[in-house]
DNA sequence: CGACGTCCATTCCAGAAGGTTATGGACGCT
DNA sequence: AGCGTCCATAACCTTCTGGAATGGACGTCG
């Protein structure tokens, strides 16, 4: 009975949310066609899985008994390519690295010559992530190691090392009315619409928000994006102001967006993550030491 | 990262046959389908899983790896799938039962209406399997309880309870030479053409040709058939001759094909048959005991 | 009590995916 | 040299799948 792994991550989702609806925009498909995928599971199993009402899905005996088991099954799915995946690296001896947009910065080259330096034969390949996905890739085995902003979603589960911190800016639509100014407190930032990054990216928003000084004031969003040129295009178009690192003064110049230091804000840090399972990699700790040496001579 | 499981089991074929036009006989498909299909798992993967060669597909770390892996995930999938139905049949009060063609024949009314006695509320379901499917569905968690002839593939993975033995005849087209014969010896069989089920039936297909009682003769095959209707068609229609249980005179009983008593072939016995993981099932217990009351009382 | 909102189901359409047959190229074997 | 065996590719067709719009059932709220 064959049965694509994508079949039951919806089941999971309506299982867990109750709704087709909910589950719908959390796997991001419509809900018809959520509806279709639960009716398909049905039909090949031979099985109701779900009561349906007007108040939602709710499962039947056979439904629990698959909503118990199912997570370990793509658990164990998930291992199996991740551990495949593993293996035809190392075997191409590649390593591979995700970082955030701006995450390290000019760092980065550093990092990379070191590393081929110190493992020769070996090539890191350097793969930028979306917003959207704040580890990097390293959550769900498609890299090695990360170099990424704290906080991020899904930190608990892995490894972190803090690189170094930096002030934090802000990126200012450049006719705006604080653009002249040298210095900025943040407290005069705080009515400001923010160009902010998607919901889902949980922690890692509310820190470019910062959400957490200051002091009770609600966030205004002005714009949400998901990628660098595009947060660069709606500051410039005055949607709104962004918190920065002051490096992306250099790495994200653009004409019609200024960068000024902001007082009143912490500075963010920035940090090289990986999986657990790869605790013992000689690879991926010799990449992590890079990383931490040429953080401590910069 | 979705994966249909067949893509991993078509991955195992490949991986366990180490060629794609083995593989792909084996599972059903066409060779070109199948090389898309790796070809697919591998992009997916991002990883090369095999090393291409005139002298097949050999597997590399990464699909080693995977191979590893690959058995226990899709063991835990059908677990899984298998549950669900089971839970699903217990709430509908519903056990099914597959029995090949001409399995308990006569036996099988009485025993459902002896399992709906002493389960009130509960209902068999009978489902039918072709020859190809010679656990009638058990293997695969299909069914909940199986009635068929031994031997059969898959069996030692199973609870077996012999219900009873019953004479092997032989079919013969009408105008057989020995038609008009009132018993026939098996030893004057050995040189006939016989209608035989499918190869991959195995232990099955070979007790229906008793080829381990002709003492080393070689068995002529006239014809291969899947289904009682097409096993009577060639029989009737002189492809060759066949063994059957002497019920199928009764059951099978058709213009054209006449049955005759056939010495120096052992019986046939039919059993009852289920999932080792149903021992402690009250439904399944019942059921094998309806069986075994039958038939000693018969 | 009627307008509205919230669910899930259905319909229609377009695009993607997957299969099959036929064919090609490489290479060993006879 | 011709043939058989493999895997890859091309062309074609069918099926599957997803999205938008819509419908029907039923609460809720003004």
């Amino acid at each position: 009975m064959d049965v694509d792994s994508r079949l039951l991550r919806s089941f999971l989702a309506v299982a867990e949310e109750g709704s087709l609806v909910r589950a719908a925009e959390r796997v991001y498909v419509s809900q018809p066609a959520l509806t279709k995928q639960i009716r398909q599971l049905e039909t090949r199993l031979g099985v109701r899985l779900f009561e349906r009402s007007r108040t939602g899905m709710a499962l039947t005996d056979a439904g629990r008994e698959l909503a118990r088991r199912a997570p370990g099954v793509l658990a164990a799915w998930d291992d199996a390519l991740r551990a495949a995946r593993a293996a035809g690296r190392r075997a191409a001896r590649v390593l591979r690295v995700g970082f955030v947009a701006s995450a390290a910065n000019e760092a980065t080259p550093a990092i990379v010559a070191e590393f081929a330096r110190r493992r020769p034969g070996w090539r890191a390949e350097l793969r930028q992530a979306a917003w959207t996905n704040p580890s990097a890739g390293l959550a769900d085995g498609e890299v090695d190691a990360a170099l990424l902003r704290l906080p991020f979603p899904g930190q608990d589960a892995l490894r972190v090392e803090v690189l170094f911190s930096e002030e934090r800016w802000v990126a200012l639509p450049s006719a705006h009315r604080l653009a002249e100014r040298t210095e900025i407190a943040f407290r005069e930032l705080w009515d400001e619409p923010f160009v902010a990054a998607p919901p889902e990216t949980g922690a890692w928003r509310d820190h470019w928000l910062a959400a957490g000084e200051r002091e009770g004031r609600p966030v205004r969003i002005g714009a949400v994006t998901e990628q660098p040129d595009d947060w660069l295009s709606a500051i410039a178009s005055g949607y709104g102001v962004a918190l920065a690192p002051a490096s992306a003064a250099r790495f994200y110049a653009r004409p019609g967006v200024v960068y000024r230091p902001v007082t009143g804000v912490s500075p963010t840090r920035v940090a090289v993550a990986w999986a657990p399972a790869d605790d013992r990699n000689p690879v991926v700790r010799d990449f992590v030491r890079c990383c931490l040496d040429l953080a401590r001579t910069t």
